[in-house]
RNA sequence: GCUGCUGUGGCUCAGCUGGUAGAGCAGCGCACUCGUAAUGCGCAGGUCAACGGUUCGAAUCCGUUCAGCAGCUCCA
């Protein structure tokens, strides 16, 4: 009987009798052989020493795949495994997956595992890496699988057993002493393991869940070869230093202190970048045909009770008293929106009523949450609120997620999209739900655009679609949202006069671009390492004499750029041109500009670009006139 | 909030098993007037996060609290 496999160029090779995937990657090319980690059959990833007995069609995986990196790390965080429980032999199972960069095991042991423990771990992993040993896979049936974990006290595993599907095929993998209830594939040996690191160690909540025991996690992350890793370190040193906790402290943007944990103090330099970023902002949203409010920060609680924060936000506001009357600080700029169009009388000819916020909204974040800028428990969304016609919805919303993408494309920001469906803790009904989030879907499929579904995570007023970018480490951070409401408009009664003279109900959007000023600004300064476009900078210019001869020449030209709305700044002080170069630099300053005798004997500047290096000597008129149009330009 | 780790002058960090603190950068002063990533010399600056305990003696050991970091949970 002959099989024929297919692969995934369109070519094929038959085989007289049945084969392993491993003997076809070895009849290709004994390079194949050597790098092939598993194989995909027919769209189901298999090991490496499946039979294929019929014809199929095969892509042989190897680093280069995603899912060939999966099968590495996975088989990677058993041999973790086995090494944790020869050296800590009363330690319990949780699961052990490959994820992003690597691949976590969770434990559960009398042994609080510390850093300290790694050489020896990683000791451990490299003597069973090296003996080689085969990844031996059984199928077994549940009755066996419960006996065998059950005798080993592995509750865990026995948990995970129970909660499989009736019609599941059960199987066991086992390297050397190690045996872990898993589904696979893994490698066919731990000697394919070469390279492999101890990344961190935390707590998590077995099966994520905080009402759970918190289980140990060691994180970890392998590759084929030594130089993987090396290189792989040194990225991560690298973005390390882009952090902007690091940055906003080297430049001199934003500070948290212990007298305000999760509360950030902006420094004049990062006061510069959110009034360009406000200022951006307020010239887009205009022309985009908003109005802007500002409302309070504390409103009377019964306010909160009438908006549903009361029931359902509680936990994360901050309360006050003010002459024996309670109050609450905004967690949420809606209310205040919905009191201002209250404030007049609307007919459905001012639909869509646009109406924008940069509001200060305060909300408490468990300590452990917090982080630099991306995290704080207070921030300024670049908030809006649409009120409009239900016939407007698509193309309001259609119109407001352009508008977002207008805004990261100005600064060169990849993001995805991401719709969040009906929490448990929702007011309103599931109709009324389903339309909403109909909505929000439609107008993506619309716009050609794709999305991850996040069921149960919406807004407790309407579900969502979320904005999410990147930081220095790949975390993705949500930034802009979209969220349709129908809820806010019935609980505050609002209305509009429609053509027939009779009083209707407006639909709401809730939405930021930005997101939080704060936030986008954590975001924009990892993404540039802050050196940011000039028209951000702080400092745009920095003039620099080679002595102070050329002192009042330098002044005079920066007086000059002033007037014209450069930030420019001149480093008088008494010291060598290189010295005065390299801090320039290091505040990642756009123009640096240097005078001696020669340029200020011909009405020239000697240019310096951050990034670029010595450009040579230019006309100073001229110069500020590219560097003005840069700025307004915004590029 | 939970788990682990960390907390020393403005910043970055030394300080082995307990014997009342040290460097670099930044700052200030003096000299140098210099051509594209650190000129030299000098000076000043710290209740070692806070509180409590052990000890003849604590930055160092123990406890509590606060804050930070990584992750979990939760969310712009």
């Amino acid at each position: 009987m002959s099989v024929k496999i297919t692969f995934p160029d369109g070519g094929s090779r038959e085989y007289e009798e049945k084969v392993t995937i491993a003997e076809v990657a070895k009849s290709i090319s004994h390079k194949l052989a050597k790098n092939a980690l598993g194989g995909e059959v027919d769209g189901a990833v298999r090991d490496l020493n499946t039979v294929l007995d019929h014809d199929v069609t095969l892509k042989i995986l190897t680093w280069e795949d995603e899912a060939g990196q999966r099968i590495f790390r996975h088989s990677s965080s058993h041999l973790l495994a086995e090494a944790v429980q020869n050296l800590f032999p009363d330690t319990k199972f949780g699961i052990g997956p490959a994820i992003k960069d690597g691949f976590y095991y969770d434990f559960d042991s009398s042994h609080v595992f510390s850093e300290d423990d790694f050489p020896a771990i990683e000791k451990e992993m490299a003597r069973i890496a090296k003996e080689g040993r085969p990844f031996m896979k059984s199928v077994i049936s549940r009755a066996e699988a419960l006996q065998y974990f059950a005798d080993r006290g592995e509750s865990y595993k026995v948990e995970l057993i129970n909660d499989l599907p009736a019609d599941a095929e059960i199987s066991t993998y086992q390297q050397g002493g190690f045996l872990d209830l898993c589904a696979g594939p893994h490698l066919p040996s731990t000697e394919k393991i070469k390279a492999f690191k101890l990344m961190s160690i935390a707590g998590a909540y077995w099966r994520g869940d905080e009402k759970n025991k918190m289980l140990q996690r060691v994180y970890a992350t392998s590759f084929p070869k030594q130089a993987q890793l090396d290189e792989y370190l040194a990225l991560l040193e690298e973005a390390k230093k882009r952090d902007h906790r690091r940055i906003g402290q080297e430049l001199g943007l934003f500070t948290v202190m212990d007298e305000g944990p999760g509360f950030p103090f902006f420094l004049p330099n990062g006061m510069i970048l959110r009034n360009e970023l406000e200022n951006y902002w307020r010239e887009l949203h205009q022309k985009a045909g908003y109005a802007e409010i500002r409302t309070p920060l504390i409103l009377n609680r019964s306010l909160w009770e009438q908006s549903g924060h009361w029931d359902h936000y509680k936990d994360n506001m901050y309360f006050t008293k003010i002459d024996d009357v309670d109050f609450a600080v905004k967690p949420m700029n809606c209310p205040g929106a919905i009191l201002v169009y209250k404030n007049s009388l609307h007919s459905y000819r001012e639909l869509p009523i646009r109406m924008g916020e940069m509001g200060l909204v305060h909300r408490h974040e468990k300590s452990g949450a917090l982080h630099g800028l991306m995290r704080v428990r207070c921030f300024t969304q670049d908030d809006a609120h649409i009120f409009m016609l239900e016939s407007q919805i698509k193309d309001e919303i259609k119109s407001v997620i352009k508008l977002i993408d207008e805004v990261y494309r100005l600064f060169g920001f990849e993001y995805h999209l991401e719709l969040s469906t009906k929490p448990e803790d929702a007011m309103g009904s599931d109709e009324i739900w389903e339309a909403a989030t109909d909505a929000l879907r439609n107008a993506m499929d619309e716009e050609g655009l794709s999305y991850q579904v996040n069921e149960g995570d919406g807004a407790f007023y309407g579900p969502k679609i979320d904005f999410h970018l990147k930081d220095c480490l790949g975390r993705t951070w949500q930034c802009g949202t979209i969220q349709l409401d129908f809820q806010m408009p019935e609980k505050f009664d609002i209305t509009y006069i429609g053509e027939d003279g009779e009083k209707h109900r407006p639909v709401m959007i809730h939405r930021v671009a930005f997101g939080s000023i704060e936030r986008f600004i954590g975001i924009l300064t990892e993404h540039f390492a802050g050196a940011f476009p000039t028209w951000l900078a702080p400092v745009q210019v920095r003039l620099m004499s080679i002595t102070d001869h050329q002192l009042p020449y330098i002044e005079k030209i920066c007086a000059a750029m002033k007037a014209q709305g450069i930030r420019a700044e001149v480093d008088g002080r008494n010291e060598k041109i290189g010295y005065k170069i390299r801090e320039s630099h290091a505040m990642r300053i756009p123009y640096a500009l240097v005078a001696g005798d020669k340029e200020m004997e011909n009405g020239t500047i000697s240019l310096r670009r951050h990034g670029q290096g010595d450009l040579g000597v230019r006309d100073v008129n001229e110069l500020t006139a590219e560097i003005v149009a840069e700025i307004k330009e915004r590029k």
